[in-house]
DNA sequence: TCTATATTGTTGTCAGGACAATTATATACC
DNA sequence: GGTATATAATTGTCCTGACAACAATATAGA
């Protein structure tokens, strides 16, 4: 049998996940900000006032994972809910000043965190992963 | 700013790793294996009597994780160990003979896993992802 | 030899993440 | 309108994973 868990896809896409999502949170560390709240924040300060449902859906995660994440942020003064005045069981996540603010902080962090991934590999090297990544996302259900 | 999580490579790499886990995870499920039990076995079938702290190098996570997947894997009747003869500090382990019996139950599991996640994809495709995953894996230390 | 340092394994604590089950509210259907 | 069904959020439980701190043992150096 030649198969080598070293060489198997699962094992180098897990390992490398690991490094890349340790590396950010190293960078993010001094705002006290992790790589998935880091997901989160991202998505909100695209829109507002969107439900933990449908944030749970944009980051990939399960319900329960979210909602905890979120009373994280919200402790942390990051984020503030209010209920959705046309649905009772639903609520609405916005940002506050502080979780507005800190976009223009994280970014050049995450980014510097980025470039130390990528370093000395092709733009078209990552776009082909990627790629290639998300067809074996599709390949799986949810 | 141009930037948008949901085309990033971490987001990318991270959603996908997950999915693949999970499918892994269902494959297996019958078994009582987890996906991270899986590659701790794997190691094992290729060589028993490593420390755990050498399996915690070969399988990237750190010795407090790894110690405690040894501890299920031990309770679930897997794996031994024994106090190495040579160093009072360390442990060496050993599979038993159930846990030896696995490798030919778990492998077309995994193959099954494995096809389905990268069904209608090259082979060189995928071995081009597995270069440059590494690439970034080894641009970030540890 | 004896003391300082390094290494192995362990425990504590916190943050994801999956899944099952529960509560509360909305919606569909009779 | 009233009941059955679906959906949003939540809680419980288990496993992984990082980091800090500690105990026991080994090793290096004075």
């Amino acid at each position: 049998m030649s198969f080598q868990i070293e060489n198997s896809l699962g094992f180098i896409i897990n390992r490398t996940n690991t490094r890349m999502k340790n590396n950010l949170l190293h960078h993010l560390k001094d705002y006290n900000v992790t790589p998935e709240q880091w997901a989160v924040l991202n998505r909100l300060w695209e829109t507002e006032g969107i439900s933990p449902k449908e944030l749970s859906e944009l980051t990939s995660k399960d319900q329960p994972t979210t909602v905890r994440m979120l009373s994280k942020l919200k402790k942390k003064g990051f984020i503030r809910r209010e209920v959705n005045p046309e649905d009772g069981r639903a609520y609405l996540i916005y940002l506050t000043d502080e979780g507005r603010a800190l976009k223009d902080k994280l970014f050049p962090l995450a980014f510097k965190a980025l470039d130390k991934s990528i370093k000395g590999i092709d733009k078209e090297q990552i776009d082909q992963v990627k790629v290639v990544l998300n067809k074996i996302f599709d390949n799986l259900d949810r």
